[in-house]
DNA sequence: TCATCAATACCGCATTTGTATGATTTTTAA
DNA sequence: TTAAAAATCATACAAATGCGGTATTGATGA
């Protein structure tokens, strides 16, 4: 037989509480081994007992629940957090996930989504709310809207910018494109020429679109 | 009766777009409107037409998917991408979310996980492999501009960082804060040793918060 | 077909930059 | 008041960079 999957949750008001508890008992496969009603109450007990994966609500009394999540991923970095609260606000998602939050539920989701979730984060998956994941994608989204000033460099000028745009030298960039170090050298020669710049940080500043 | 979710498929091997496109258009609910076999075609149609969602390989030939993304999401803001490829490496995933993809599918997923997906992408979602989606929320765990990085800096070596920032030379900080050279690439070293890194152009990157 | 451009490559020189060591003077904090 | 941190300057060397010229090959286009 496989293993149930442990879970502890951490909410503070009762019947919320109580009925998360229930369903996550009740079903197949997962065993719902403590529960708290205070951040504090959850930091005191679970590094000691590591669960499976941990039902954080954010909106606690006293410490909050991204506090939590913080100080208990360095000491239990095989526990699993699934934030599960009431709001989808940019600031409040992003913190959890910096905090080490590997998933946010919303709990207007439907119970048999939630254990779904629970299952494919202990699976080594991050589920997330649609519209939260949709922040997320969204929050790499950069317009680079092509100035008409990069069009002038051909492809090959452009991608040489590029790694140099992530801090790579001239051997770097020469190795990662199997040529020589003097024709990298040349082209970057081209790329200032065109840009009219004349060093790595102004031509860089360009690429990226930082005035 | 509800319409169907118009899809385009840009896939170079010709098997793999057969067997999507197929896919795609025998599940109910689906509409396979176009198949390209390079970006460049893509490009050529879709900003005329544009459709609900675009499944898209990265490794074309000629231009890539990523770029083929980030000059059409600009003229189809209302298409939904969905990155469709064999491959996982980071730089990959986070350079196709910044082009614009809302979605990165591995193509190892099962055919009725692609329909999902499909679905969840068009009704607002952002469905990503699960192992993509660990990457993506675990990049905000580690990197994303720590503002607590540049604490560490003093006053003095922030206001040289930004100049470097600007693309000043050592000698010209030197001038414009009525100091010596040597003393500003003192001060240079330090921040590098501060921030870990060893050249302008990472500090700069550092500063600015890009990864 | 010829001209142009992109990409490749080499040589060389002066300057800038990265790294290291050491020292003096302010400023700040304990 | 004393110790620590910050800012200043110097010297030195190796590596990286910026700038100039030149040249070959392949692709594109007039």
């Amino acid at each position: 037989m496989k293993t149930s999957i442990t879970v502890a949750i951490v909410e503070d008001k009762e019947p919320i509480r109580q009925s998360l508890a229930i369903l996550v008992d009740g079903a197949d496969g997962f065993f719902c081994q403590a529960t708290f009603e205070t951040a504090e109450a959850a930091l005191d007990y679970l590094p000691g007992h590591c669960v499976d994966v941990v039902l954080m609500d954010i909106d606690l009394p006293g410490m909050n629940g991204i506090d939590c999540v913080r100080h208990l991923k360095p000491r239990c970095p095989d526990t699993q957090f699934m934030m599960c609260t009431m709001y989808d606000e940019d600031e409040t998602v992003f913190e959890a996930l910096k905090a080490g939050a590997n998933s946010y539920i919303l709990k207007r989701s439907p119970p048999h989504k939630l254990l779904e979730a629970i299952t494919e984060l202990h699976e080594g998956g991050a589920p997330m709310s649609s519209t939260i994941a949709r922040k997320i994608a969204g929050s790499f989204h950069v317009n680079r809207s092509t100035p008409t000033e990069l069009d002038v460099l051909t492809p090959r000028e452009r991608e040489i910018l590029d790694r140099l745009s992530k801090g790579h030298s001239h051997k770097e960039v020469a190795e990662e494109l199997f040529v020589s170090p003097t024709t990298v050298r040349k082209h970057i020669f081209n790329i200032y020429e065109k840009l009219q710049v004349h060093s790595k940080v102004e031509a860089v500043n360009k690429y990226l679109g930082r005035r």
